[in-house]
DNA sequence: GTGCTTTGTGAGAGCGCTCTCATATTACGA
DNA sequence: TCGTAATATGAGAGCGCTCTCACAAAGCAC
């Protein structure tokens, strides 16, 4: 039973194929008794029109893809990539646009998947997520000259176009609110020290620090990869140098980092305050409310697909950048409330 | 800057644009002479067909899509998902397929979605997670009449084809060997109830109990869904009950669980025995190895995506099925070491 | 040398749309 | 009544491929 085309319709509608498409893409010339009577036809026929055949005729395909280079090997262990994902389906949902996912495992994966990103045809843009300084698969990418937004900050950035977290006056932020209350031995755990995440993090933290005179400590800062397991590990090895207050650069180290902690008997607040990233729902796998950096991942997901669309629709020059602000969101874990309470004593 | 055509590459090559898509294509009828000139041309200006041309042509794309419903909140709750999706996104790879994702936030996106999926030359075929008993996505897809396989049992399977894992075993699987253990008060933790997975599990379970001779008791049966907080919250109602035995009907509930007994002052697997299910990396977030049912999810994935090229490839006709094995994966949790040695006095 | 098959290449129709252009009809002011 | 503009429809080229068909050249058996 072969598909139905546009030809078909006119046929049953008793017009011409030009003005069954018109009626298809809104037109205004159609009269309002031919454009109901057509409306019927396609109604009762259940006729959709061909995807290839318009994209072949326009020239763009409403589709755009998300690739995911290897080594955001995180994807499954940190609920922060499923929540972007669901932020760009949201924005494609809102703009008719089709997604396509680029899961690249290999270098195999690559090599097959380049030059079906490459081909044309196919997508009308892409967006990469920002991985390791290994930033190969960027280049080639915009190489082959098809609107491209990076999400997060490359190492290489320009020319490019890219959203990002402001991260560095975050991390400012939540640091200096852990110095606001008094704790002087602040510990970091940074997430992989190979992108640019975690190097502005880590800026941002030392920034803080210095800023409020306070010296940094080598041993209190320890390299995680966003896994809760690196949390954990990383605050076995902190417990060491006997910090009291720490900035996670997530919200699942953070819970690796308490489990931990409460391992050794310690206590957050009471004994060592906490303070995450990210704020994704870990309230149940923990027995604090955690104070966290709130990321705006859907809104970064959107945000993203609409600086796209924006490079689509007008150019991709020159390069464009969004970078979206963060909250510090205060709860139990950084001991805020007992320090208030002391202070009032 | 135009983007090169067929007919470009042939005028650089000197010859015939049907020759230069024999090479393409690797058809046989070509001289080994013209094949590497026109290689060569290929190769020095980057050239890649035009996929909407080609897919018009060939009426095929080479695209499948996953459709999760709105029902699949889990996704990002459920390391399940982006397991699910690698599997996925593998299968696709090893096939040059491309995947196209398509997340149904509510009903508004179901409405603006659906014609897109339905559009032919969009889609080559779709895989669709199985949610709940509403399962009217999946009816008005097969109804557009475009290759499709559910991912795990729909609630009315007939005429349509699906991959799945054999729940019923497996449970049966792991409340036996609880049983065997010689645990008496076996309870259960289970997924939503709306949807065929759980159901499965939880017949399982109960098969597995009524085959050794033991009362099924209402209070042992919690329904939790598949979160992390949920396994906690029924864990918390199950303490009541006195269980001396648990069944998670997924690695997360038992982890919530596990929180919940700690904080009850109860030990795994000293006290209670615990089961889990899904085999999902987990072990960072408890201190006990986990016994639990391996689930193959990535291959899960790939076997879906074999599925559907089946389908593509050999018509819908009639509906096929593919169900998985799963391992009982002894560790710790069970307490059967304890068990073995007690045995042994 | 003749006739047949195999191999290599060109020609061109066709995939199902969109979109400009041409043309027919209607509306409307002077 | 005419002319102009606005409205409504048809005609057909063209998007960039694939694939069948036609045909030329080469290989081979007799």
């Amino acid at each position: 039973m072969a598909e139905l085309t546009l030809e078909d319709i006119a046929k049953l509608a008793g017009v011409h194929r030009s003005t069954v498409s018109r009626v298809i893409n809104e037109s205004p010339y159609v009269s309002t008794e031919v454009r109901t009577r057509v409306k019927k036809v396609i109604q009762t026929t259940g006729y959709h029109p061909n995807a290839a055949a318009r994209s072949l005729a326009t020239q763009h395909t409403s589709v755009i893809g998300l690739v995911l280079p290897r080594s955001v090997i995180s994807f499954f262990t940190d609920p922060f990539f499923p929540h972007l994902t669901q932020g760009i389906a949201f924005g494609c949902n809102n703009n008719n646009l089709t997604l396509s996912l680029f899961l690249v495992g290999n270098k195999e994966d690559e090599e097959k998947i380049l030059p079906r990103i490459s081909r044309h045809g196919l997508l009308d843009g892409i967006l990469i997520q920002s991985g390791k300084p290994d930033e190969s698969l960027i280049d080639r990418l915009s190489r082959a000259n098809i609107p491209s937004v990076i999400i997060g900050r490359p190492f290489n950035p320009e020319g490019i176009s890219y959203v990002d977290v402001d991260n560095v006056s975050a991390a400012v932020k939540a640091t200096r609110h852990l110095i606001s209350l008094g704790y002087q031995r602040i510990a970091h755990i940074t997430g992989n020290l190979d992108s640019t995440v975690t190097l502005d993090r880590l800026q941002g933290y030392k920034t803080a620090l210095l800023n409020a005179g306070l010296a940094i400590d080598e041993s209190l800062i320890v390299e995680g990869d966003f896994s809760e397991g690196s949390g954990y590990a990383a605050m076995k090895q902190l417990l060491l140098a006997r910090p009291d207050a720490i900035f996670a650069a997530s919200d699942i180290m953070a819970v690796g980092a308490i489990r931990a902690m409460r391992e050794a008997g310690l206590r957050v607040p009471e004994d060592v305050a906490m303070v995450g990233f990210d704020d994704v729902p870990v309230a149940g796998q923990i027995n604090v409310q955690l104070t966290t950096i709130k990321q705006p991942i859907t809104r970064f997901g959107m945000k993203a697909v609409d600086l796209l669309i924006d490079l689509i629709e007008n150019g991709t020059k020159p390069a464009r950048r969004i970078i979206l602000d963060t909250e510090l969101i205060i709860r139990d874990s950084c001991g805020s409330k007992r320090m208030v309470e002391n202070q009032k004593v």
